[in-house]
DNA sequence: TTAATAGTTGACAATTTTAGTAAGGTATGT
DNA sequence: ACATACCTTACTAAAATTGTCAACTATTAA
């Protein structure tokens, strides 16, 4: 019951891309190296992202991603359902679960299908906002507003 | 996001022992026809859950498997978690988060850490027992009490 | 108009995990 | 003794994951 470094990847870069953003749009370059995801990786991931309409892409230079949407509406869910594709804990659930007959089987059909729900309902209820306050919290922490920053 | 086959066969398994044994100790054999999965890959599975004393053994012609405990006191997320080892979503989390430093990996953690509660919590309030309630219910359709039953 | 930036896209390789197989052993009841 | 059935480890094959490479397109600025 791992989630995948992908869906890890997609939630952190998206916190950064957030945090960093200010409508300015943002390089992966620079997401690449803060995060420490490798760049081609992260390409792949805001391919998807950018197909999901999470973000938007400004091409050339100066360029970089943006949010699509305020962040209030950005769900954690969405990113990692969009990267991770089946958000199904167990095969048989993709189908609707037409092909299933043992009854054994149909009875922990239930406890997976069940689980799946709990798990997008949790992710569904977390906002890209709430994560960006919280890292910029963090940030605070670190380097207090009037410090260091330009 | 996926379950392991080893944990959905161990559930499995565990509510086929469950229904099948009325105390008497149930062979692996019989398990693993009745519900199609490879004998030794369930010795494998039930090593492990004797270790964890939800099950016990009984050696030599006549023997099998029976439960360590009514099965009201298994719960499903003790069954998953004695196969499945790391029920944590993400690795960071395996020594208790000590290894984390950047801003946006701890705002994550708290994600990801939330929703491992949550996993384990909705498996740990599932009992074995409810599951052989319902799959037993499930047997009466197909095969009603005064039917085929010896 | 040329060069540099940065997104776009598909193919591919390396690694790791998972699932399954095999084999030999040990205990026990008939 | 012999058959049953658990016990245990080692290994292999397949699949998924992770990461890399390469070539291309759009856009900006010098």
């Amino acid at each position: 019951m791992r989630i995948s470094t992908k869906a890890q990847y997609a939630v952190r870069a998206m916190v950064d891309l957030s945090v960093h953003s200010n409508g300015r749009p943002v390089p992966l370059k620079e997401i690449s190296q803060r995060e420490e995801i490798p760049l081609n990786y992260l390409e792949q991931l805001f391919f998807r992202l950018k197909k999901a309409e999470v973000v938007a892409s400004v091409r050339g230079p100066g360029g970089g991603y943006i949010l699509a949407r305020p962040s209030a509406l950005i769900k954690v869910g969405e990113i990692v359902a969009m990267v991770e594709e089946p958000l199904n804990p167990v095969s048989c659930l993709d189908d609707g679960g037409a092909a299933c007959h043992r009854i054994s089987r149909c009875v922990t059909h239930n406890v997976w299908q069940g689980l799946g729900e709990r798990i997008r309902g949790f992710l569904d209820a977390i906002s890209l906002e709430e994560l960006t306050r919280e890292a910029q919290a963090g940030l605070d922490v670190l380097s207090p507003p009037g410090g260091t920053t330009r």
